[in-house]
DNA sequence: TATTGATCATGC
DNA sequence: GCATGATCAATA
């Protein structure tokens, strides 16, 4: 190959979608390699590598910036990581919970439901004794949120945990509330804070959150994929 | 052992 | 500081 740098963003769908499946089957060192990126030994420090390292050889160009990976498509790119069992290991992280200005949102409007209008799920495995440059990418699925057969229930937590905010109950929210969606921790670490509005009213400070999808949600999605004919080749 | 809560790196 | 990319690691 003469690639030796990054590919330009897709210019279409059809596009995106021809790359990451010339992508299935190779591993995360086939990958990385022609990019010029250092495969790191473990992930503890580098969480975000392979993550970063698909939306590099897709051509992603969003980097931080709070707009989807592939901004001109609409697709938001996640990996999920696959354990020997064939089922993601981890939860999706969505986007943020604005703890501070969760009003007059609907589902509608929610970042969650614009995050989630399309994306594109790479499987990678994530057997943590393979070695990571070892890793194989699998078959990738467009998936839409409004066309999940479990919309309703997206919705329907979505819902409920943004009330209960609403209410000022952020801090009475565990990961164990939604049966799709789920609300925890992220930030830097847990003395991380926010300001919020509190049960009384007044502003207090709180941790910041994200939405995630639970790791049963994304096996069932994955699992609908792939009992349907296989998409046109 | 599945899940929750904590944590890491990087860019702007 | 906040958003991106997530996985780690303690706990239930």
């Amino acid at each position: 190959m003469l690639e030796h740098r990054p590919p330009d963003p897709p210019r279409t769908e059809e596009e995106l979608l021809a790359r990451v499946r010339a992508l299935a089957g190779k591993t995360l060192g086939d990958i990385a390699r022609p990019l010029h990126l250092r495969v790191p030994r473990d992930l503890r420090r580098d969480k975000g590598f392979v993550g970063q390292t698909l939306e590099t050889a897709l051509g992603a160009r969003a980097g931080s910036r709070p707009i989807p990976d592939f901004w001109h498509l609409g697709v938001e790119l996640k990996t999920l990581p696959i354990g020997k069992d064939g089922r993601p290991r981890e939860s999706t992280y969505v986007c943020a919970v604005p703890v501070d200005a969760l009003h007059g949102l609907v589902w509608e409007t929610s970042h969650v439901r614009r995050k989630l209008a399309r994306v594109l799920f790479v499987p990678v495995e994530a057997d943590p004794a393979r070695p990571i440059a070892d890793r194989r990418v699998g078959r990738a699925t467009l998936w839409s949120c409004d066309d999940d057969p479990e919309r309703d229930t997206l919705r329907a937590d979505w819902e409920e945990l943004a009330s209960l905010i609403r209410q000022g109950f952020i801090d009475r929210i565990t990961a164990h509330r939604g049966r799709v969606l789920q609300i925890r921790p992220k930030g830097a670490d847990a003395h991380d804070a926010r300001a919020t509005v509190g049960e009384d009213g007044w502003l207090l400070a709180t941790q910041p959150r994200g939405w995630y999808l639970r790791a049963a949600f994304t096996n069932r999605v994955l699992d609908r994929h792939y009992a349907r004919p296989a998409a046109t080749s």
